[in-house]
DNA sequence: TCAATTTTCTTAAACGTTTACGCACTGTAT
DNA sequence: ATACAGTGCGTAAACGTTTAAGAAAATTGA
C-alpha cells in the first residue's frame, strides 16, 4: 500500500521551477507571472497534490482547526440533544469557512490539561459549552491565550453565545399564567448560570404578574434527569395544595414528571399541566405535544462559529460581546385552559 | 499576547545538551542516562513545554488523529440519536487510546474530496458511518490507502462492524408472534444494506413461522422520518383487512405511526401494536414504552475503534473482517398479548 | 594495560511548507 | 548612454520535531 504523497519539490521539479515559485503559485501570490502561475496548477492538478496541513501549520502557526470542548458532569456528551444541535451547526457554519472541527478529549488518561491539550493540537481557536464552568481546567483553558467563544456561560470578557433563558421563562409563564394558572410549580436544574437566570426571571414574572409563589412550589432537580423530575413530581402532586400546572427543567425531564402524573392515575393536561424547554423535535411529536421553549440551537451554534472565525482572523476588530439568542414558545397541548 | 511557546531548543539550552538528547529523554529512548532523562524532564514540566503535534506529525507521518465522516442524506448528522450514541462511545475509546476525533468536512466548497480532505489533515485512520455509502466520494475515500472501519455498512475486503439485523428482526418479529400477532405490517426504512437485510430477515422468520405476508402490508418509508410513517400507517389502518400490528423502521418514525393511529381514534396497544428499532432512551420514558429492539451502542463504537486503532498500529497482524454486535429486546407496552 | 565493548551524548539531515531578501531582466524616463 | 522602477523568479533560512550515524567517555575482559 501507500504509494508516496506528491510534494511541492515534485511538481517543482516537473516544472522545472523552485520550490518557492511552486508555493507562491499555489498561493496566488502576486509576485508570479499568469501562465507560470497557470502551468504549475495545471500540473499540481495532474499529479494528484494536495498540501500537507501539518508543515503549513508548522510554518504558519494556524492550523484552521476548531477545538470543541463538550461535556458536561452526567457524561451525556454527544447524545445530549440540545448541545448536539448546537455543535452540529456550529460544525456547518464552521467548514463552510474552512475551518474543522476536533474535540478536545475528555479523558485525561494522557495527563494532558485542556490547556496543554489545545495547545498540542495548535488549534485556532476553542468553543466550550455543555460544561462544568467551576472546572478549574476550564478555567485555564479560557485564561489561555487562545480564541475562546463560550455558549451558555459568560465568562468575564470573553465572547459568549447564550440563549435568552430569562425572556424565555418570561414568556413560558406568562403563557401558563394567561390559561388561567395561579398556582404553578417550577422544578428547575441544578445550580448554574442558566438556572439561576431562569429563576430569577420567574420570580420576577410572577412578581409582576401578581402571582405568589409558596416555596414549597419551587424544587431542584436536574437536567436531562428524569429519574429526579420523577421524584419531585410525586412530592408536589402530595402536597395539600398541590399546583395546577408545572414547569421542568427541560423537555426530557419533563418526561420523568408525566410518568409521576400518570402513575398517580392524573391526566395531562386535563388533570394537571405541564411544560418543558428546549424544545426538542421528539417533544413536538408526542401527544399531547410538550408545551416547550422552541431553543433556536441553528442560531446559536452558527453565531458562536462565526463570532469565533471573527476573533481568530481579526482578532482587533472583533467586538467582545455576549450575544443573546431569544427562543420561542411552541404551544403544545399540555398547558389547559382553565380560565 | 501570546507569550512565546517554549520549544525543545529551550528546554536543550537550558540543560545544556543538544536537541536530540531532549527529544529522546522525552520519548524514554533507551539510549540516555536516567539522571539525564529525568532532569531534563523535570526541565521540561517546570518551563510549561507541550510538543507540537505539527512538527511531530510532519515527521513522523503519524497525527494520532482519527477522521470522521458522518452524514446522511437527510442530513440528521450528530442529531441522529443512534449514530451520536455510536460516535460518543467511539470517541471516548478513541481518547483512551490518545486518539483525538477530527470530522471529515462535508461541506465540499473547499473543493476538497473526502479522500484529499483526509490526506491533508494526516489522518491515521477513517471512521465512516450514517452515510450515503453509493456516493463516489465515499467510495474513494474508502478505497484510498488509509485504515477504515464502515459502520453498519459492509465494503469489500474492509472492516466492518455493523449491529445484527438479522437477529433483531428475527426476535423482535418472533416476539410479537408469541404475542398472537398473526396479521403483522412492516414499515421498513429506504434501500440500504441494513434494510434489506431486515427485510430478508422478516421474510424469513416469517416463513419459519409459518406466516404470511401480504404484500400490502409490506410499505417503505425512511429512517427518522415521523412523516412517511404516518402517511404509511393510515393507509394500513385503512386496508380491508388491518394489520393488528405494526413495526417501524425505528423508534422516531413509530412515533409518527402513533400520531396516525390515535388520529383515527385508536389506541396503543389496546387496538393496534406497534414496535420500533433501536431502544432510543426516551422510546423507554413514554407511556406506553415502545417496544423496540436496543441496539448496543456502546459495544459497537468501542469496537469499531479498538479494531481501527489495531488496524493503525498493527496493520500486519489485524483482522480484517465483520463483526457483529447483536442488539436486545426491549419490552415495553407497546404490544399487546391478544393470543 | 590496551583493545573491545557498552553507554551516553552530539551532529546533521530530513519532513513539507512559507517568506524575507536578492538578483536578473525588461522597459521607461532622463 | 545612465539611472530607475517594476516584474518574475530563485536562494536560503526557518518552523519544531525525529533519527541515522558517529564520536567520546566509561566500562569491561583478558
Amino acid at each position: 500500500m501507500g504509494r508516496k504523497m506528491v510534494s511541492m519539490k515534485d511538481i517543482a521539479a516537473a516544472c522545472e521551477v523552485s520550490v518557492a515559485t511552486v508555493s507562491k503559485a499555489l498561493n496566488d501570490h502576486d509576485d508570479i507571472g499568469q501562465e507560470t502561475k497557470d502551468h504549475i496548477r495545471l500540473i499540481a492538478e495532474k499529479m494528484g497534490y494536495f498540501p500537507n496541513s501539518a508543515a503549513k501549520a508548522l510554518k504558519t502557526n494556524r492550523t484552521n482547526n476548531i477545538g470543541v470542548l463538550f461535556v458536561d458532569g452526567a457524561r451525556n456528551g454527544l447524545t445530549h440533544d440540545y448541545f448536539a444541535r448546537v455543535l452540529d451547526s456550529f460544525k456547518r457554519t464552521a467548514e463552510e469557512k474552512g475551518f474543522d472541527i476536533t474535540f478536545i478529549s475528555e479523558s485525561k488518561n494522557n495527563n494532558m490539561s485542556y490547556l496543554a491539550h489545545a495547545r498540542y493540537r495548535g488549534f485556532d481557536g476553542i468553543v466550550i459549552a455543555c460544561i462544568d464552568f467551576m472546572d478549574p481546567e476550564v478555567e485555564e483553558l479560557i485564561r489561555g491565550n487562545i480564541p475562546v467563544v463560550t455558549i451558555d456561560h459568560i465568562f468575564n470578557n470573553r465572547i459568549a453565545v447564550t440563549s435568552d433563558n430569562v425572556k424565555g421563562i418570561r414568556d413560558l409563564l406568562t403563557y401558563v399564567y394567561n390559561k388561567g394558572h395561579r398556582k404553578i410549580a417550577y422544578i428547575h436544574g441544578a445550580d448554574s448560570a442558566v438556572t439561576q437566570n431562569r429563576l430569577s426571571s420567574f420570580y420576577k414574572t410572577a412578581e409582576e404578574l401578581g402571582l405568589s409563589v409558596p416555596d414549597e412550589y419551587i424544587l431542584e432537580a436536574a437536567y436531562r434527569n428524569t429519574e429526579l423530575s420523577y421524584k419531585r413530581t410525586l412530592e408536589l402532586l402530595e402536597l395539600p395544595d398541590p399546583p395546577t400546572c408545572i414547569l421542568y427543567p427541560d423537555d426530557f425531564a419533563c418526561f420523568g414528571g408525566i410518568n409521576a402524573i400518570h402513575e398517580k392515575g392524573l391526566r395531562v393536561p386535563e388533570d394537571i399541566s405541564v411544560a418543558g424547554y428546549d424544545g426538542i423535535p421528539i417533544a413536538q411529536l408526542l401527544n399531547p405535544q410538550i408545551t416547550s421553549i422552541s431553543q433556536n440551537t441553528e442560531m446559536l451554534g452558527k453565531i458562536a462559529a462565526n463570532k469565533l472565525i471573527d476573533l481568530i482572523t481579526r482578532p482587533k476588530t472583533t467586538l467582545i460581546e455576549q450575544v443573546v439568542v431569544e427562543g420561542q414558545l411552541f404551544e403544545g397541548q399540555s398547558v389547559a385552559d382553565i380560565s
